[in-house]
DNA sequence: ATCAAATTTGTAATGATTACAATTTTGAAA
DNA sequence: TTTCAAAATTGTAATCATTACAAATTTGAT
């Protein structure tokens, strides 16, 4: 469930990325590439507060535009309550639960291409993103759930 | 790029899809049918106040939650500020700008199924939506975007 | 015509995210 | 090591999509 990282591996990977390493910023990037959880930002500000004291939401909120507009994590849209992270970068699809929010990663087994239409001529920096949603076993089981 | 629509026929696909047609449904749903452009809230709700001016905003959010619950619609995450809703029926995926916000229908040559895995197994009810996101040709040839 | 259930409406609350200004940290140059 | 501007972090206040809720209206069966 939870991969080790080495700092030193974390910091190379911000820099390849180009981002300036920080207390903060190494925190969050380690969290997320030992969590496969898909967390939110109030996920990773709880967990990380500890370790840093003087930790803002905030920063959390800057930490993770910088790293998504650097393309070390990606932003999943997959929740309609709140943005789910990830930084997991080999490809995948994701699987959600409605019931308990729960983000678990799939295996994608091809590229799901853009085709190239009329539409989509001209398009930029495209990156695609595969979502199944439904409800986990966890939920069906133990909530009474009214799946039609 | 707008279709018609006959009453009859919405009214006769809402009760296909369980629903009890009135008139603040039929204008949503004829007007999702009619428009392909993935509207939000707002513009839906702009957009009938004129032909029904006692309309209220509650009850736009009230029809779409219910439509997506009953299945005659889709709800989209793919904008991370707000849903989107999509009354096309037909396999397709979706292209995101993330300058402008816009939508578009792409197609999808073939359904994108969910892998039977332990971690898959026993969820129910499962919908699969593909996105593509990127920046639409308007948007790189008009504004000022820095797209590394 | 009556009346309960369903639907619609308006207002107030919620909660994720952003804006912004102040504070702190960093790192290069003197 | 000291200085100082740029970068990063922080806390607070605002924004805004969405939801909660209760009142008003409409519907449809009797």
């Amino acid at each position: 469930m939870s991969e080790k990282w080495e700092l030193n591996a974390v910091k190379q990977y911000l820099i390849e990325k180009d981002i300036k390493p920080s207390v903060q910023r190494l925190a969050v990037m380690t969290y997320l590439l030992e969590h496969r959880t898909h967390p939110t930002v109030d996920e990773i500000y709880s967990e990380l507060q500890d370790k840093i004291p003087t930790l803002s939401k905030t920063t959390i909120y800057n930490t993770l535009k910088l790293f998504v507009e650097k393309k070390a994590i990606l932003a999943l849209t997959i929740d309609e309550k709140m943005v789910r992270f990830d930084g997991y970068r080999q490809r995948h699809a994701h699987l959600f639960c409605h019931s308990c929010g729960k983000v678990v990663d799939v295996p994608l087994e091809y590229d799901v291409e853009l085709p190239q239409t009329e539409e989509t001529k001209g398009f930029a920096d495209v990156e695609t993103q595969v979502y199944h949603k439904g409800y986990c076993k966890e939920c069906l089981e133990t909530k009474n759930l009214y799946i039609k």
